[in-house]
DNA sequence: CGAGGTTTCCGTACTCAGTCCATAATGAGT
DNA sequence: ACTCATTATGGACTGAGTACGGAAACCTCG
């Protein structure tokens, strides 16, 4: 259950099998290492679905079943660390204004992540193409993220706080956070920490907002 | 020369024309009203490329002549505001902090946004997948407008301040600013000013970062 | 006027991601 | 054994984007 629900994957963690029905063969991961291996002999753009299913041993819509598109096996990583965010969500402690909060589950979600995950795609030589793909699927994942701090604040939030103000707060500092991180990525070999990277550029946003986020009555 | 160098359009406005060579028909604007009109009979998903250049006149490769894919349809309106904004950035007064520099000319591109420009894709019912792809395409814009505005405030700030706080203040205020075009363009008919929406995103960026941008030294 | 040169236009053919559909396989529950 | 739900798979299809080659239109220089 370490995968919870994917993206816009077809349901790709097996989490919540209700009952019956075939059972799933052990493509996921077979998929992923077919594609890994692809990736670094030719590269992404070069490499094409066909391949990847086949040398998975696998039919080509098997790798649909799996995967909502060819740009999401980029994003495996990430996908792992932020499927962890509603638990992070969850646990923030509730003595902190909203503001402080935001900033509190941003830096836990990083510090979560596996220190040497960093995406295929930026640590290869890719075309220009490859490189728009991988940014626009990253935007969903972006959204994704904007979306349930933006819940998480409107819970935190007292009722009289423009809804709007809430939405900018949160996808300011989620830019942020994708700002840092994708700084930390690109850095060489001896790139630092990527917590220290992102709580560096979600800080000066979340205090610009705690004027607007943090009781603004009483 | 209105509409300067578009974006991954393949030189769409005929603003530097060497010399020599067939000259252009008129089928940029042709192609336009061809695909607004079928956006609005058909949707966009449920319009093709050979469809638009048919209605048009013209050859389906004289489409990609003028545009580099079918999703720019989507953005004319704000890349022609966006293309207004190296002038506004070189407009910028001089003795505005950077951060107060920074909120100023978001806002003033906001201001340029010709008031009943609204993406065809907002204002119509399209399926998901046409959403992600207007959204894709947006991505571009934004990344293109948070560099110029990295470039500007990198150029107005002190040169100890670190690199990746200048990234993170251009990416977080237009991801803001982004946030409040986004609720205008969302909001009814009846929707308010775009520049005050963008300007109450923007404002509490530029304040949380002006301690890092605003002169630290001296 | 004609000879390059350059750019646009156009048709054809191709690759490949993603969708649709019908069918078989595999197991659980009864 | 029978049903039901789910997955696997193969085939056919759509449509965006690319590549190429050649024809048309205009320029400038001789």
């Amino acid at each position: 259950m370490t995968e919870s629900d994917r993206l816009g994957t077809a349901s790709g963690g097996a989490g919540t099998r209700s009952r019956g029905g075939r059972p799933r063969a052990s493509s996921r991961r077979t998929l992923e290492d077919a594609a890994s291996e692809l990736f670094l002999e030719q590269g992404y753009a070069r490499t094409t679905i066909d391949q990847i299913a086949q040398r998975a041993g696998v039919g080509r819509n098997t790798f649909f079943n799996y995967f909502a598109a060819k740009s999401d096996l980029l994003w495996l990583d990430a996908d792992e660390t932020i499927s962890a965010l509603p638990e992070i969500l969850g646990a923030a402690p509730h003595d902190l204004a909203p503001s402080s909060a935001l900033e509190h589950v941003i830096v836990a979600l990083a510090a979560r992540h596996p220190h040497r995950a960093v995406p295929i795609a930026l640590s290869q030589r890719e075309p220009m193409a490859t490189h728009e793909e991988f940014l626009a699927a990253g935007l969903a994942r972006f959204l994704l993220v904007a979306r349930e701090l933006a819940d998480f604040l409107r819970r935190r939030v007292d009722d009289d706080v423009d809804a709007n103000s809430v939405r900018a707060a949160a996808n300011a500092a989620a830019a942020a956070a994708a700002t840092g991180a994708g700084a930390w990525a690109l850095a060489g070999v001896e790139r630092g920490d990527l917590t220290v990277a992102v709580a560096a550029a979600v800080a000066p946003v979340c205090r610009g907002f705690a004027p607007v986020l943090d009781r603004p009555g009483r």
